[in-house]
DNA sequence: GTCCAGGTTTTTA
DNA sequence: TAAAAACATGGA
């Protein structure tokens, strides 16, 4: 694991973590990957001059000090202090919130090389052709115009409905993600739950990995089981502000080390 | 072959 | 109201 850092920056523990589904490790080490209809190939070496683009640097969220949170989290508690220790160079993506949204949809009940590849058919099917013949994933308008059956036959099984009921609500505008980032977290949430096959998890990594909503706190089985073991009596809000960052820094040691649940 | 996967909805008691 | 079951699919 290459552990040169760009301002507190990890590529592999920040594109390894689980909140995104379009990099890929290529051989040497570097990753491939497209985000905002861009393609990217970066590693650690010429990292600090992708950064020096608008784009790639607001996508890393190189305007968060994540020393400064990593700080603030780890004098609340000792265990999460371990948790971020293990990979301090984890950040929250920006991502598109639509990508998002479609992606976490596509996670229920399914494993993540499989999302991956669901995702990467659905790019195929109806996204954009950019750079190398690679295609951007398809927008909300894009999907909304496909039929159930399409999205069946590119992997998604019983999620293809809930696929299309939120391609649609986006679309249209009843789901309006600029409206979103400004609204109190449990109102956002609950006009996220108002899409079909969206529940409070799907919601949650909506809001922390497409709305940079850090105070979100998606709670999966993993989540589940880490809070019981290594928090327990604890609530989400006992992480404060910027739960969402420490969610991942204890999602990410808890798949990395399964032992502690036995 | 059988088990399981970053859940959610529907059905059943 | 709470606990099961159903929901597709492919990689391990």
């Amino acid at each position: 694991m290459p552990m040169e850092r760009e301002n507190g920056l990890s590529l592999s523990q920040t594109l390894e973590c689980g909140q995104c589904f379009r990099w890929e490790r290529t051989a040497d080490g570097s990753y491939r990957g497209v985000a905002g209809g861009r393609r990217l190939e970066v590693s650690e070496r010429n990292l600090s001059g992708v950064l020096k683009d608008a784009f790639w640097a607001h996508y890393f969220d190189m305007e968060h000090d994540y020393g400064a949170i990593r700080g603030h989290l780890c004098r609340k508690d000792p265990v999460l202090a371990e948790a971020a220790c293990y990979a301090p160079g984890i950040r929250i993506l920006n991502q598109d919130p639509w990508e998002t949204l479609c992606s976490f949809i596509l996670s229920q009940a399914n494993n993540i090389p499989r999302i991956r590849g669901i995702v990467g058919r659905l790019c195929l099917l109806c996204g954009p052709e950019i750079e190398g013949g690679l295609c951007a994933f398809p927008s909300a308008e894009a999907v909304a115009a496909l039929s159930e059956a399409d999205l069946r036959a590119a992997g998604c099984g019983f999620r293809a409905g809930y696929v299309l009921d939120a391609a649609r609500k986006t679309a249209s505008g009843g789901v309006d993600f600029v409206r979103l980032r400004e609204l109190p977290l449990e109102t956002a949430r609950g006009e996220l739950t108002s899409i079909s096959g969206v529940g409070p998890k799907v919601a949650d990594c909506t809001l922390l990995y497409g709305l940079h909503r850090l105070d979100a706190f998606p709670m999966d089985v993993w989540m589940k089981r880490a809070m019981k073991r290594l928090f327990p009596g604890r609530t989400p809000g006992y992480f404060g502000r910027y739960a969402g960052v420490a969610q991942q820094y204890i999602f990410h040691y808890s798949r990395n080390h399964p032992e502690l649940f036995k």
